[in-house]
DNA sequence: TCAATAATCATCCGATCGGTTGATTGTGTC
DNA sequence: GACACAATCAACCGATCGGATGATTATTGA
C-alpha cells in the first residue's frame, strides 16, 4: 500500500531467532504505525486522535512514534506529505470531463482514511505541507478544463476553476458528508455499492453539462 | 442573531447600579457564551475547542459554560440543535433550481461559523442530535428535486437524491475546503466576492443541466 | 564470543484539559 | 436596611494527553 522501502531482516545468519511476531523490522513497524495513524487521523481527525490510540491499534508501544516520527505532529506530517499514492494516479488526461468526474468519486473509495485525514486537515484550513503538489495538481486540472472549454466541451460561461471547485466538492461527498449522504441516500458513504453510483450519478451530471443541442 | 428571550434587567428601581458592564443578565451572559462557542467550534471542531478559549472569547468566567449548559457538551448540543435559524430560512419552493443552488451557496455566507460547526459534526458522522429537522429539511429538498424532475425541468436519468447531494456537497466548498478554495481559484474562502461569485457560477451550471435542445 | 548498536518497551513527568468547590457580589423583596 | 437567592468568579482537582527517561532485548560486526 505504502511504498516505503522494505528491508527484509537477515534471517540466515542466526538460526536461534526469535519468534516472527517479535522479529524487530523497523521498517515494518514504521508501516504498522503509519497504517494506524492513517486510520485514526482519517476517522477522529488531528486534534481528536490519540497517540495512545495509533500505537494500540498498530500493536507497538507509543514512545516509538517519538523515536521514529518525532512525535504526533511529526507523524502527521509524514502522512500528509504523501500525496503521490492517490493524486498521482489519476490519469485524467485524454478522457472526456464526465468520466473525470467519475475518477474523483472513485478515487474516495480507495484510499479513504489518507482521503478522509486530508478533508480534516483541509477543513481546519492550516496551510498544507507539501501543499506544493496539491495545488500544482489544482492548476493542471484547471488548465485541462480550460482546454476542454476551448474545444467546446463545456459552455463558454463557466469559469474553468470554478467549475473544477464544484466538482471536487462533489466528489468529496463520501469523505466530507457522510451524515449528509446517510439523511440524503439512506447509503452509507464508505459502502462501495453507495460511492459507486455516486460517480455514475456524477458523471451523468457532468455529461448534461456538454450534450448540446 | 439569536432567538433567544432577552430579560432586560429593570433599572428604574435601584439609582445605585454597577456600571453596564458589570450589570448581571444571564441571557446576555448566555448568549456572550453561545456567540463566542459558535466562533470556536466553527473554527477548530469540537476536539480542538478550548472552553477555556470559549470563556476567554465571552469575557466570562468558563464556570459559567457548566452553569448554564452543563458543561462542553451540552453548549454543543445546544448550538447543534438551532436549525430553524439558518435551514429554516432558505425558502426553495417555487423558484428555478439554478435559484437554489445559488440559495445553497449563499447560506454559507449568512451564520458562517454555524454552517462550519455542522460541517465538522457533519464529517464525524455521529449522529445529529436534532437531526431530525435536518433529515426532515433534506427529504424535503429530496421531494421537491423529483417534482421538478416529473415537470421535465431536469433531466430523467439523474436520481434526484444523488442530484441533491452533489448540490449540498458543492455549495458546502467554501465551508469544508478552504484550502482547496484557494489552491483552485486564489480566493478567500470566506469572501463574500468569492461566495457570490461562486453561487452564481453553481447556479449557471445547474442552469444547464435544465436547458434542453 | 562478546561488545556495540539499534529497536523496543515500561514507566514516569509536566502541561493542559474539562469540571467542581466554595466564596463573593449584585439584585429584588419584605 | 437586611435577608435570600441568583449570577459570577477565583482557585483548585482529577484525568488525560503528548512526550521524555532509562532500562531491556535483539541484532550485527569484530
Amino acid at each position: 500500500m505504502i511504498g516505503y522501502p522494505v528491508r527484509v531482516p537477515e534471517t540466515s545468519r542466526n538460526p536461534r531467532r526469535a519468534p516472527v511476531e517479535k522479529q524487530r523490522d523497523p521498517e515494518r513497524t514504521k508501516r504498522k504505525i503509519l497504517d494506524a495513524a492513517k486510520i485514526e487521523f482519517g476517522a477522529k481527525g488531528y486534534a481528536a486522535a490519540r497517540v495512545s490510540d495509533i500505537a494500540g491499534r498498530a500493536g507497538v508501544n507509543k514512545q516509538l512514534i517519538s523515536y521514529y516520527f518525532g512525535g504526533k505532529e511529526g507523524l502527521f506530517q509524514e502522512l500528509a506529505g504523501q500525496w503521490h499514492e492517490t493524486g498521482g494516479e489519476i490519469s485524467t488526461v485524454d478522457q472526456p470531463l464526465p468520466e473525470v468526474a467519475r475518477q474523483f468519486v472513485m478515487t474516495t473509495l480507495h484510499d479513504r482514511d489518507w482521503g478522509r485525514m486530508m478533508m480534516w486537515a483541509n477543513m481546519s484550513g492550516e496551510d498544507d505541507p507539501g501543499g506544493d503538489p496539491e495545488a500544482r495538481f489544482m492548476q493542471v486540472q484547471v488548465e485541462q478544463i480550460r482546454t476542454r472549454q476551448q474545444q467546446g466541451e463545456i459552455p463558454d460561461d463557466l469559469d474553468p476553476a470554478y467549475l473544477l471547485l464544484a466538482l471536487v466538492a462533489a466528489a468529496s461527498a463520501s469523505l466530507a458528508l457522510p451524515r449528509a449522504v446517510r439523511n440524503i441516500t439512506g447509503e452509507d458513504a464508505a459502502s462501495p455499492d453507495f460511492i459507486t453510483k455516486y460517480a455514475d450519478q456524477l458523471a451523468l451530471l457532468v455529461g448534461h453539462l456538454t450534450k448540446k443541442p
